[in-house]
This record gives C-alpha cells, structure tokens and sequence, in this order.
DNA sequence: TAGATTGTTAATCGATTAACAATC
DNA sequence: TAGATTGTTAATCGATTAACAATC
C-alpha cells in the first residue's frame, strides 16, 4: 500500500501529460521507455518523473525503464479512467451545448444524462440527442439517478447558488466553468476552467516578452 | 521599478482571482478593503495577498487597507487588460465556435478576426459573424494583420504543426485547446486549456474522497 | 493619540533537482 | 559481468505563512 502517504496535487496535475505522452508512444508501437528519453520529450526532469511515478509504485525497471503498456495501464488506474460516471449539465448557452457535443463525441466514461436550464424555450428539447429539464427538477434528478459530477456553464451569479444546490443533491464533484469561484464543504472536489483568467495570464505574458525584447 | 525582480507564475495566477473580486466589491460598491476581509472571501491567506499585491508596488495604506477601485485599475493595467489583441482561431469545430461566440458576447480587447479550417464547406462561410478562410492563407494572413494570438482548436495530431506556423508568422502567443503539449521557442507564450486533463483530475479527487469515506 | 492594517523580514513548509547506491 | 536505469536519499530552491515594525 504505497498510496497512503498523500500524492501532491503537483504530481496528480502531471498524470494526465504522462498519459497523453504514453497514449502516442502506444500508437507508434513503442514497447519501452526511460525517463531521461521522456524527459526530453515532455520537458519534464528525469528526476521528478521518476519520483512522480515512484508515488503510486515502483512501476519502472532498474537498467531497463517503463513498460509503456504497463505504466500506461497504472496510470488509467490510478486517475480513474476506468470506472465511469453520471455528468450532469448546468446550462444550456454556449459552453453548456459545446460540452455536451464533446461528451458525445470524445469521452468515454463520464455519461451526460441532462442538461438543465431556466429558459423555458430550451426546457424539453434536445442538444446534441441530450434532453434539456428544467433547473428546478435537479435535486430530484440527481438523487435518483446517482450524478457524481455536476458542470456549471451559468452565468458567474447564479454559480454558487447551484453549486450549494448540487451538493444538496448528493454530487461528489462539481466542474466548473462560471467565472466565480465557487466554495463548497470539505469532500467535495472543485475543478475550475477560467477561461478569462487564462486568457488575462497570456495577455500578461505577451506584455513581459516584449518589454524583455524592448530591453534588448 | 518595482517590477525588475521577476514575479513568479503562480502570483500570477491569483491576479484574476482577486480581480473577479474586486469587480464584485465594486458593483457593491465598496470603496475599502483589507487583505484580511479578503482572505476570508476568497480562501488565501492575508499575507499572501499583501505580499502578491506588494509585488507590483505599494498599493495599499496602513491602517486603511486597499482603494477598491484603485487596485482594481492597478491589476487591469498589470494583466494588460487596457490594451487590445488581435485574435484568430484555428480549427472552426465545437470548440472554435463555442470560442468565437464567446468573445463576440463577452471578451472586449480580444478580437477575434478569422477563423481557420481545413474544411472546404467551412471556408467562405461565417460563424457568428467571424469569416472562416482556408488554413493555407494563415502566414499571409497573421503578417498582414498583425495577429498577437493563436486559439488552437484542432484535433491533437496538428497541433503542434499549427504552433509551428503560428510563431513562423509572427504571432507571440498560443491558446491551446487541444489535448496535445506543443512545445515553442522562448519567448513564445502558451497557455493550456486541457478538459481532458482536468476532468481526470477531478475523477482522480471523486475517488480519493470515497476512499477517505470507506475508512471513517 | 490609539487602533488598524500594511509592507517586509524571518521561519516554515513543500516541491524540485542532483546524486548515487541498488539492481536488473 | 558491465552497462543502464531505476528508486531513494540528500541538497537546493522557491513558495507560503507567521510575526512584527512601520506608519497611516
């Protein structure tokens, strides 16, 4: 039992790069890899990822490396990507109806069951072959259908009052693309997409390079 | 000069966050704050802010606290969000639209002036009011119009090719979408936007917190 | 002035990197 | 066996937090 020792949310964050980097090593038919390679491809430090992977296991081999099918398959594990989960949708604009059209079309394992929506017009038609249910049925759908994950795509306003309103209902962990930040009870996982504050962090980095070319 | 020394990453990053508050404080309209009332509203420790606000010069005054709409300009100026981007868009799939109609609503000072796809029933054709025109016209077509960034919206296997040309024609900053790390010369920017990777962070915590449960 | 709160130094904590012994 | 590469300890670096003097 290697993982009572709690991994660093620094080491989960750089799980899903490893897997994408393993997932083309895959496809390009590569039966083994050590991580001074890998360090050069993902520009991550050969030590870091030995010690990265070394939290969950000693999965690599001394004078041989990492099976890329094996490590692969630890690391599916170890992030969940083989179980499956029940997704609803908090908002049907933009953001809401590109998700559910990604989820259709991409991920395995995180089932879209509804969209929810104040607009009447919305309520009772479909988006991407997903129905559309009034916001005042969620605590009633969630309870009986056992959602995990709630996605809210509302307004910044309206974010904390549905996230209070998705915990009420029982949801374990909330993704969030309102630009709010949304506080909620310990166990309860938050995943926030910032759009905006990551579009203002590349504004700021696009000021730095040119006063660093100015200084030239 | 308070800003030779470099401000590190992750002062950054809160920038947003304390500015989405301070927009909040001021529509309450609140005229003071103090980093201790902050830290209880946002979830950071009270030196921190002092220290992160103290990076870019004193904006405070003791025994008051912070001019709301003095620190909100003063963040505005730092993240750049005064001055005004030249936007295009590469690949016009769920993603790029979504994008598209995103910033024609909401995003002043980032102007999205093309989108770019390899689909011949897109090219001529126009999403929300943005023109679609045909990849091979991309380098001509940054030169000419002096294009700051670069949104990728494509699949994974061109992204990096796409980051290529982008920064062959002068651009000095990449929005990347796809679920692909593209690797760039110093001085280029990029941020991520990877869903896949935060949604199996979020699986990763739904587990976590069972786990934590089953042992009480 | 007294009270409040910043700006800043010092202490702590955690994450990254280097080094190397263990071992395949 | 010799060479390669991991697993792991020790060293470094940087970020966070606590404490308090400065000062409004």
């Amino acid at each position: 039992m290697q993982e009572t020792e709690r991994i660093s949310e620094a080491v989960i964050r750089r799980l899903p790069r490893y897997y994408r980097y393993l997932t083309q090593l895959e496809a390009n038919n590569e039966e083994r890899i050590s991580s001074s390679k890998m360090s050069k491809d993902i520009a991550l430090n050969a030590s870091q990822i030995r010690r990265d992977l070394n939290c969950f296991g000693g999965f690599g081999q001394q004078g041989y490396g990492y099976s890329v099918s094996k490590l692969k398959s630890e690391i599916e594990r170890i992030l969940g990507l083989d179980r499956s989960y029940n997704v609803v949708i908090i908002g049907g604009g933009n953001m809401g109806q590109a998700l559910v059209k990604y989820h259709k079309n991409a991920k395995k394992g995180f089932n879209v069951l509804m969209i929810f929506e104040t607009d009447e017009k919305m309520v009772g038609t479909k988006v991407a072959g997903t129905e559309v249910m009034h916001l005042h049925d969620i605590t009633m759908f969630c309870e009986k259908n056992q959602v995990d994950i709630g996605v809210i795509c509302t307004p910044k306003e309206s974010a904390q009052e549905i996230a209070d309103v998705l915990v009420g209902a029982g949801i374990k962990g909330i993704w969030n693309f309102a630009p709010a930040t949304v506080l909620v009870r310990e166990g309860i996982a938050v995943e926030n997409i910032h759009l905006n504050d990551s579009l203002y962090v590349l504004g700021y980095k696009l000021s730095q390079d040119e006063d660093a070319e100015n200084f030239l």
